[in-house]
DNA sequence: CTGAAAGCGCTTACAG
DNA sequence: CTGAAAGCGCTTACAG
């Protein structure tokens, strides 16, 4: 019933604790005969090391924790996928947690963690974050902490993410490109460094092609729950507002395929009269009509090298050795399909 | 740097470890001085208690542990929101592990879970577990275990679900209550319980409707990830063996939504010519168009039922009660929307 | 009201 | 090759 412990083993087989503990870890100066004995009866008792006690002698607990914003989304869940998959490769449990875009929820959940003695922690950030000693307090204490996806430029920890501005300055360029003029931009919150960057990128697009920036084609969506209702709302406004708009930079798919739901019901036709380009190759995106052209974000890529980097800083603590901070920016691509136009050639 | 201790507080305070401990748990047996001092002194050098020595002195880890077969799952991560909502609140950490819909992974994970001491497991178990031992073990260590959604009817534990059989049977109905006399059925995986379930209901609707149940308009499905394709090629299929055909109803949604656009492809009129019920009421199905009519299947709720459930256990448990299993069965709903026929008022 | 004692189950450095 | 000793950091029953 109890399960079996190392002074079981020893009592029955009448030796000390000590050689049963080496000879189940094979140490080289116990016999072969004690090692042999000790495995059989180890494994007929189905004797499993108490972690507890293992924990509170290593001081590791092989177990990482992760902060998302949002579980039930589908780029999250992308790198939930990812990290845990490399977690479970290296012998490490995940526990997750989920902060809602709270920065209050975030700051406890931190400390939540940190009581739980995890030996490091990843974390994408709240919307609402701005103050973030919660998060250097942890560097502080010298567990590795990485950031993907939103992320604080401040904090000095390593980082995954994606060059949100070039990502977004190629999607604005391929509007342009396929012969739109008026370019508007459906953008996610003002505090977040990504909505923050590929906002940057649409403007610094039409700047650069000689295309004046107009303020008042700027949309803002929450992208929560409600992503698909954005889109479809902030449709019909732009219609209603600028009858001359040719193409529309999304921040995320699910805005963008709220959009084109509402222009179709509309008659508009896509890539026709609006050409829309998206964000994060949702797989909804390739399926709806018309297809999505969209920059394709690697959500499981980004879970797997974020583990990857906190698992060699994980091995960095371990030998004492001093963390230096890795900015890692993976590559975004253009999936091209039908909600915008095919390049015609010029002669 | 290495976290505070209670040692280290004794010792500045001149005072002994237990009476330390003590004050910091507002023992009445400590006089209030004594817990005033140790209590701010503990404040400022931010005192946490160790979990790994608490965990082995209560032998309680206050993590649970949760296998499902798919984190990239609308609906699970809403049962995995759920579980985790409900849990934070009762003050424990959960660890999410993946199947991979695989029984050799699942059982691995088990394992995992078993060693690293949750208190209880989460489990909805993959498409390929035919074999329960991994399961049974865990009850016999006297482990509260819950299943849902997917669960094993032999296995004597604790079950979250819905009537899979009667919901299917209310979705077949529906289609002939609106008029559909040739009913086919989309199908998931011949082995999970919920998929036999959904068959059966759809089975019994048309016979106890004097409709005849023909096998050759059972079409299977594997429902992973390839569900939207499935879709599209069931229903073309569908199309060219099975013209007459004015009814699906179809287990899941993702697969009934890539049928819907198989069909608005080659000009097949929804409801008008084949009217489709889907299952699971994933949020694209009202955006869709036609918008999807489907059971709504409550995955949020269903894992706050199953944390709260196995929270009970955890309790009963911890004071030697026996644990007696229980069946929650939660309401599922038909959601009525364009993609069926409104009923026809008969006289 | 306070503290000495025992112990949770393991690991590691050291003695023999 | 084996084992006695110390200790990880806490908690709880008990003595005073």
């Amino acid at each position: 019933m109890t399960p079996t412990t190392l002074r079981q083993i020893a009592e029955t087989l009448g030796i000390s604790i000590p050689t049963v503990s080496k000879a189940l870890k094979d140490y080289p100066d116990v016999s072969k005969k004690t090692k042999a004995m000790v495995k059989e009866l180890a494994k007929t008792l189905n004797y499993k090391p108490n972690s507890f006690a293992v924990n509170l002698r290593t001081k590791e607990s092989k177990t990482i924790g992760i902060i998302i914003p949002e579980i039930v989304h589908h780029f999250f869940s992308n790198v939930i996928k990812g990290i845990i998959s490399q977690a479970e490769k290296k012998g490490y449990l995940v526990i997750i947690l989920q902060s809602n875009e709270s920065y209050e929820l975030e700051k406890k959940q931190i400390n939540l963690l940190i009581d739980k003695r995890v030996d490091g922690i990843l974390i994408s950030i709240a919307n609402e974050t701005a103050d973030f000693k919660h998060l250097t307090d942890v560097i502080d204490q010298n567990k590795p902490l990485v950031m993907f996806d939103k992320i604080a430029k401040i904090v000095k920890c390593s980082k995954i993410i994606i060059d949100d501005r070039k990502a977004a300055y190629i999607a604005t360029q391929h509007l342009i490109d396929t012969g739109c003029k008026r370019i508007a931009h459906f953008r996610g919150p003002l505090l977040p460094q990504n909505s923050i960057d590929r906002f940057l990128g649409y403007k610094k697009a039409l700047i650069d092609n000689g295309l004046s920036y107009d303020p008042s084609l700027v949309y803002i969506c929450q992208c929560g729950d409600k992503s698909f209702e954005e889109g479809k709302i902030n449709a019909a406004r732009l219609l209603k507002e600028h009858k001359d708009v040719d193409g529309i930079f999304i921040n995320t798919d699910m805005v963008a395929i709220g959009a084109i739901t509402e222009f179709r019901k509309r008659k508009v036709k896509i890539p026709e009269d609006i050409s829309i380009v998206g964000f994060s190759n949702w797989f909804m995106s390739s399926a709806i009509t018309p297809s999505l052209t969209t920059i394709d974000q690697p959500g499981f890529k980004i879970g797997k090298r974020a583990f990857k980097q906190l698992y060699k800083e994980l091995k960095a603590v371990k030998k004492e050795k001093i963390i230096i901070p890795k900015i890692i920016e993976l590559k975004t691509n253009l999936i091209k399909r039908e909600s915008t136009k095919t390049i015609s050639l010029k002669t």
